[in-house]
DNA sequence: TAGATTGTTAATCGATTAACAATC
DNA sequence: TAGATTGTTAATCGATTAACAATC
């Protein structure tokens, strides 16, 4: 069993639900942390300490049990508590992860889109209507989404984060540059910065 | 100066950059490891070492010239020496990306956009016609780009990286769930796991 | 010069790896 | 029972923070 889980492990948990998943897919039942090391990338004794910071799921001399284990990573990560979250910010990258992203199978339940700009506001994407931003209020004392993904500019991301951290949503996933977790310590923030990553993989190009 | 910089400082240098290029756009000419501690949300230990680690760039008593440290940033980055890349998968989050990242910025010079789907082959995004896969071959001979953005399926993944690194391309910012580093030690990869960043998300919302 | 702030070393903290006794 | 593999403790490694002498 365990209190707290470190961030290091949280990082991993989701790359261990998704091979968990393959692996069942395969039709596997059982693996062991020396099998499952060498389709992941870590060491057997860091996936051994890993998976014990959240209960024995594992038997000695057979292994761990691969459905037992996945649905207790789905539990912890919170994957069977559907949780509303609305989109604010309908441009390419918005229109893009409202279509591409399955929201269903990470938790979450996407309940509405909303964009600034009169030309997107109406058309639907994924059976959803973007609506407008100054519907905002009314749809979240409605609606009560508990987390928001911004696909907004900057100097937009801090005025809305505001407006939605008034309106009871707090958790976020920031694909903005705004740095939400400085300015609200309490609120939970998933930050995406696309273009850190790809100057990181400059970097790596640029030096052996 | 330094020989190896670690992994732990190169994932923090995008952000350097950023807020130095914010910095200078406020017109500001200096700063201190403490006032963009406070910004940055970073120890000022922390900073003086990170940027330590590429050579005095401070000055005792002053602090660092921010249009120095920037370029000095930039030049370790590699982001004065462009890349050629390549997309590969023009479906919403392709397409997204190409419209709107801004690669020139990152390093980058987007150079061709393939696609399998006789649908899109022929199409124009951000003035650049989406080619047949079948091509890729052909085009990776002439053009040689460096590296390559693959979203795209992780079945599709593993058979494109493959053909890819035979034509020389050996760096990969990479959106798909095939685990290229595994199978290839040799190649440089960035991977983007949005599915795990939202499930991040859920876990962070399910525990206190 | 006095004040400020870096560069750098030392101390602390946390995460990973190794080892092995417990046990299925 | 013998073999396998976990759970867990101890050892190592690396990263962060604190402290302060060097110096602008």
């Amino acid at each position: 069993m365990a209190g707290t889980i470190s961030n290091s492990v949280i990082k991993r948990l989701p790359r261990y639900y998704r091979f968990l998943g393959e692996l069942r897919s395969e039709g596997l039942t059982k693996i062991s942390s020396r099998e499952l090391s060498q389709r992941m990338g870590f060491t057997a004794s860091q996936i051994r300490q890993d998976l014990n910071c959240f209960g024995g799921f594992g038997q000695q001399g057979y292994g761990y049990n691969i459905d037992i284990l996945r649905e207790e990573i789905a539990y912890i990560l919170g994957l069977d508590k559907p949780k509303g979250i609305i989109l604010i910010g309908t441009g390419n990258l918005g229109r893009a992860i409202t279509m591409h992203m399955n929201f269903e199978s990470k938790g979450f339940h996407l309940i509405g889109l909303f964009d600034e700009k009169e030309s997107l506001v109406g058309k639907v994407v994924k059976n959803q209507p973007i609506r407008n931003i100054n519907t905002l209020d009314e749809f979240c004392r409605e609606n009560l989404p508990k987390a928001a993904i911004l696909c907004i500019p900057k100097e937009a991301a801090q005025k809305i984060t505001d407006q939605l951290i008034k309106l009871g949503v707090k958790s976020f996933w920031n694909f903005s540059h705004y740095d939400i977790a400085i300015n609200n310590p309490d609120v939970k923030v998933e930050n995406v910065h696309l273009g850190d990553s790809l100057t990181r993989l400059s970097y790596k190009m640029n030096n052996e």
